[in-house]
DNA sequence: AAAAAAT
């Protein structure tokens, strides 16, 4: 049953869908009008033309035919390689002086006269940062969609000229500077070459391979593709309840031994929690119900009976919360305004493409705007920001009065967020919604320069969008105030209590206002949330979707087995397809190595991962999103939360470690409803591992020997 | 190992 499907009017795709909605033109991002907010002034330059087809096609010909360029082990021994000019060509292109050359721009600083901080910090910002909408959102702003490409496009730095600038390189940040071109960067980087672990050093003999096949300059004609969303019915798979028998999935099995793990019964116990085992008993949970068939499963059945095994430091699945588990039957029929949402933001939802409410949040709004605190556990890809978003802004403009544009305001909601990607998607959801009320949000995070950040807070703003980082940085330097924070949002909450991001969390939300309303959500909620729930929530709601199993799921999980050497090869055929392609790696520098050679065979593929600068992080993102690549090689820095489009194939290029992140890296793919693909690649010594993690998952998948020259991988490229 | 603040 397509849950999804239910009250999504048959467009349950777009629901949540940040990028989905009137598209505005990013030529005029702001207000002609000097009079109104947000007013831009009007360049007199000429526009850069977009690179088309050909131009891409020439581009890619300009790297030097294989057989001049160096032999393909020289890029990993630095000092020996020749100069490399040719291999630069994509990044350098016209991302380089666009910094430089914005200081000749005549006469902008008056218009940012009203602020505190240095003219030329936003100036240099104007690339890298996002945030800078905010300036201009307020009213009117057209959609926020423009912002992302206007940031990331090429086109802008040819439009001031490199002579007009006065030399300023040594004035440059560190973070500004590799922003040139991760190539160059890359070698700035210390000791690269040793970063790279055997593991990640594939053999080289498939190199030979790769010349006998077909060219492949048809990727740049991506126009051509026919649509493909049509293409499958989800009806058509089989339905897959009966493969898991409950009693044979070790992942109940940590709750009994909860008590081995140390620093977790303190604080929560369960019988500290009230009013939760009351009311839901964990088998009344209807997920659970489904799924008493007999217990054949994959073609790997290694494990089936090994998984009882508990050691401390397995990765374990953490005794879910017991949650109120909604039917997606329940909200047909329902509309946002039953929900007890007012016109305006029903009005900017169904702009957003949210029409009728998904089930996880017809399920969290209520209580949301009840004032509860509340947890929420719904897949990805289950519209859990409008689950949140859309009630918080409710609540903010009810108790907002008259001081909504109050100069200097201190913020009243507050979201906090892994990763600036996320962060960034997650104000693309709430500004139109805040902005259809009159609220005002602002991202802080790091990576950008502070000034247009601290900016906006000194004007005023309703809700704060950000990572911790950033976050505590501001509040240190006095510039950001959460004390009269009422209503915080911890989104991938599960993750903001790992290791590196628990403390920061707790830190910050002291900071906010005493007994402040809290709503924590992730698709993989779970126990680990404890210490958060224990200090700061009071009786939460928990709140999760029935049905969310396999058999509902539009994911189609892939495990092939192979031989390290030919795993290079492997990656280089699933990637050359049309449709996007999200490949996950373990480390920053193989998913740096991988993109390379995807681009050395042809494939044009952009990185994304934490030794790039925002900047370029920014940019190559979008690159994926707009579709000028079709591949994107990322650590888990894209594995939570992000939103792009129509991925239909996630390759893990590492098999993941955690349970968790194989589900969110495959929850990149199938998202509301779309069919996807996941394929993790792992050599023959992990089958048993890879099959323990999946158990743990509740992923059924089949595992496959698999050469790079079988029929299946030509097949798993095509869909 | 990655992420999240610069410095």
């Amino acid at each position: 049953m397509p849950k999804n499907n239910k009250a999504g009017g048959g467009r349950p795709a777009r629901n949540f869908d940040p990028s989905y909605g009137p598209k505005r033109s990013s030529s005029s991002p702001g207000s002609r009008s000097p009079k109104h907010r947000g007013f831009r002034e009007q360049q007199p330059v000429e526009k850069k033309a977009r690179w088309n087809a050909d131009e891409r096609a020439e581009r890619a010909n300009d790297r030097a035919p294989r057989d001049e360029r160096p032999a393909r082990n020289d890029r990993f021994s630095r000092d020996e390689r020749p100069a490399r000019t040719d291999r630069f060509s994509r990044d350098e292109r016209p991302a380089r002086n666009d910094r430089d050359s914005r200081d000749a721009r005549p006469a902008r600083n008056d218009r940012f006269s009203r602020d505190e901080r240095p003219a030329r910090n936003d100036r240099d910002s104007r690339d890298a940062r996002p945030a800078r909408n905010d300036r201009f959102s307020r009213d009117e702003r057209p959609a926020r969609n423009d912002r992302d490409s206007r940031d990331a496009r090429p086109a802008r730095n040819d439009r001031f000229s490199r002579d007009e600038r006065p030399a300023r390189t040594d004035r440059f940040s560190r973070d500004e500077r590799p922003a040139r071109n991760d190539r160059d960067s890359r070698d700035e980087r210390p000791a690269r070459t040793d970063r790279f672990s055997r593991d990640e050093r594939p053999a080289r003999n498939d190199r030979d391979s790769r010349d006998a096949r077909p060219a492949r300059n048809d990727r740049f004609s991506r126009d051509e593709r026919p649509a493909r969303n049509d293409r499958f019915s989800r009806d058509e798979r089989p339905a897959r309840n009966d493969r898991f028998s409950r009693d044979e999935r070790p992942a109940r099995n940590d709750r009994d031994s909860r008590d081995e793990r140390p620093a977790r019964n303190d604080r929560f116990s369960r019988d500290d929690r009230p009013a939760r085992t009351d009311r839901f008993s964990r088998d009344d949970r209807p997920r659970r119900d489904d799924r008493s068939g007999s217990g054949s499963r994959g073609s790997f059945p290694a494990s089936r009976e090994a998984g009882n095994r508990y050691s401390p430091n397995d990765d374990v699945v953490l005794e879910r919360l017991e949650a109120d588990a909604i039917q997606a039957e329940d909200v047909e029929g329902v509309t946002f305004g039953d929900l007890g949402l007012g016109g305006n933001i029903t009005r900017a939802l169904a702009e957003l493409g949210a029409e009728s409410p998904f089930p996880i949040q017809a399920a969290t709004i209520p209580d949301v705007l009840a004032g509860r605190d509340v947890l929420g556990r719904g897949r990805t890809g289950s519209g859990k920001t409008i689950a949140f978003g859309a009630p918080l802004v409710e609540k903010l403009m009810e108790n907002g009065g008259g001081k909504n544009r109050q100069m200097g305001r201190k913020p009243r909601a507050l979201v906090l967020a892994p990763t600036r990607e996320l962060a960034l998607q997650i104000d693309g959801t709430i500004q139109p919604i805040a902005r259809s009320v009159g609220l005002f949000t602002t991202q802080i995070y790091g990576g950008v320069p502070q000034g247009r950040q601290a900016g906006a807070l000194q004007r005023g703003v309703d809700i704060v969008i950000g990572t911790p980082g950033r976050i505590e940085d501001l509040i240190e330097q006095g510039r950001l105030d959460l004390s009269e924070v009422v209503v915080t949002v911890l989104d991938e909450a599960d993750h903001m209590c790992d290791l590196g991001f628990l403390e920061p969390v707790q830190r910050i939300l002291r900071k906010t206002s005493n007994g402040g309303q809290k709503l924590l959500f992730s698709a993989t909620l779970d126990r680990g949330v404890a210490a958060l729930v224990d200090e700061f929530l009071k009786k939460p709601a928990v709140h999760e979707v029935a049905g969310e199993d396999q058999a509902s799921s539009t994911i189609d999980h892939r495990v092939l087995v192979i031989e390290h050497k030919d795993k290079d090869e492997l990656i280089e055929r699933l990637a050359n397809r049309d449709e996007k392609t999200l490949i996950f790696a373990r480390t920053r520098a193989y998913a740096e190595r991988l993109t390379d050679q995807l681009e050395d065979v042809g494939i044009l593929a952009v990185a994304l991962h934490g030794d790039l600068n925002q900047a370029r992080r920014t940019r190559n993102l979008e690159k994926l999103t707009s579709g000028r690549v079709n591949v994107l090689v990322a650590t888990d820095v894209a594995a939570r939360g992000i939103h792009v489009d129509d991925i239909t194939l996630v390759v893990q290029a590492d098999a993941p470690d955690e349970y968790k992140t194989y589900m969110h890296r495959s929850g990149r793919t199938g998202r509301a409803g779309k069919e996807g693909t996941v394929v993790t690649l792992i050599t023959r010594s992990r089958q048993r591992r890879m099959a323990e993690l999946l158990e743990r998952a509740e992923i059924d998948a089949e595992f496959v020997d698999t050469h790079p020259s079988d029929d299946l991988v030509a097949e798993l490229a095509t869909r």
